[in-house]
DNA sequence: AATAAAAAAAGCAAGCTGGATTGTTTGCCA
DNA sequence: TGGCAAACAATCCAGCTTGCTTTTTTTATT
């Protein structure tokens, strides 16, 4: 808790007040106490943006406390003070790295025009090279290396399951505003979720020279999929 | 023991230093050298497949040297006597698990009934069925800690890449010789990668609670369209 | 030649060392 | 007092070294 503000007099925008407990949200300007909050999620955000640049580059296992803080320009000791262990680090990389995902994930889907009427072809296409596109970007990589470290280590499990729940409600959400025109829920979650595998997939599997001509040819087959499944989707004549 | 006749003359009645009484195994004697060389093959197997457990069990990353000695029930020294260095057993096991993997899956594959005409829905289920048991083998985990770990060390993404395509050649022949019907190659291989990437994107999917209810619902839905593609192959009216 | 003895090599066990990494402590500054 | 810096202590682990036991090969003796 620590409220007290007492200094706001001090220079800056002297905006502080309010006592609220530290951490959490800070980039909601009303809440910070104006003191060195700011700076201190500042440093926090660095620090969370560096671990993930390691995670791409290193590997999560290779990644060092004093890698991180290198990388992200602050002192060891300086993150010790906002993050006391690496576990602690790195479980809240997890939660950082949730709203970052789903924030990439919304901005790529939503580049998709949406047509008002119906689902062409073409549009089916995109939306699937959006989601190989998706598990390329760095987010997903350094989230993936989590994934595989949470398989062994428990607390990264709590932390990884925690956010997975969430997650996967706002990804078929962003889906479905993407695709008003899919009727039928049920199909349109399986055709979600299938497409998510298959990238995923195909994301993790070792990165051979002929990856994106292979990524090409899958992309093929699961349009034609998606296209089948949607065809049969607007003629309701199941379900 | 073991006559080790080959060497012929030399007249063992007697000699005296007897081998150690551990005679067990060895009934293919007479491999070139002696039964040293058969012991060390053992003791080296031994090693491999100790650290495949211990990946896991453990993860790559947090995989030691001790702990797979500990594991095969070998000396470190001994271990570090078949091999110089903890990468050259990393190394070594990605050879192993290739074998073993690929052996693995034939075994699962040709336990599949391959009637000789045509292939009914429930058959290409139990194919999908199959490939998801495939993903949760130990094999195939230990595998894929193994390509994790690849993605930021290139020694190992060498060996994993030299395996790699015989790998996949060697799948394919399989899947091949499992579905004889299946027409057009081509459109044979689109499948075979399609379910090999879903399964394998579902496999490494965090392991929530309702991992297998999950599953079940997948594999419905890639059962329906290699059923879809499937008659299209058949009706060859394409291509 | 046959075989006993010696030498060499291979398999193996245990201890040690240096380097890396983590978490702590101490102190400085605003 | 909160944010930060730097040195410090403790741990862990890979690889090296040393030496012992068993097997294989070579040499010597008859």
């Amino acid at each position: 808790m620590t409220a007290r503000k007492a200094g706001g007099t001090s220079g800056k925008t002297a905006t502080g007040r309010r006592a609220g407990d530290k951490s959490r949200l800070s980039a909601a300007g009303r809440i910070g106490e104006g003191w060195q909050a700011e700076k201190s999620a500042l440093t926090r955000q660095a620090i969370l943006e560096a671990a993930v640049r390691c995670f791409v580059e290193h590997g999560y296992a290779n990644t060092t406390t004093a890698m991180i803080a290198n990388e992200a320009s602050v002192s060891r000791g300086a993150m010790m003070h906002h993050f006391p262990s690496r576990s602690a680090v790195m479980n809240a990389v997890v939660g950082y790295l949730h709203v970052r995902r789903l924030n990439e994930y919304r901005a790529l889907m939503t580049d998709i025009d949406s047509p008002d009427r119906t689902l062409t072809r073409a549009e089916i296409r995109v939306s699937v090279e959006t989601a190989w596109k998706y598990v390329n970007l760095p987010s997903f990589i350094a989230y993936q290396e989590l994934l595989g470290a949470a398989r062994t280590d428990p607390e990264l499990a709590e932390s990884v399951g925690e956010v997975e729940r969430d997650f996967e409600r706002e990804f078929l959400k962003t889906v479905r505003s993407v695709f008003p025109h899919w009727k039928q829920v049920k199909s349109l979650q399986a055709a979600h979720e299938l497409v998510q595998f298959v990238m995923q997939g195909m994301g993790v599997a070792h990165r051979s020279s002929n990856r994106e001509q292979r990524a090409k040819r899958v992309i093929d087959t699961v349009t034609d999929y998606l296209e089948w499944i949607y065809l049969a989707d607007t003629s309701d004549d199941e379900l």
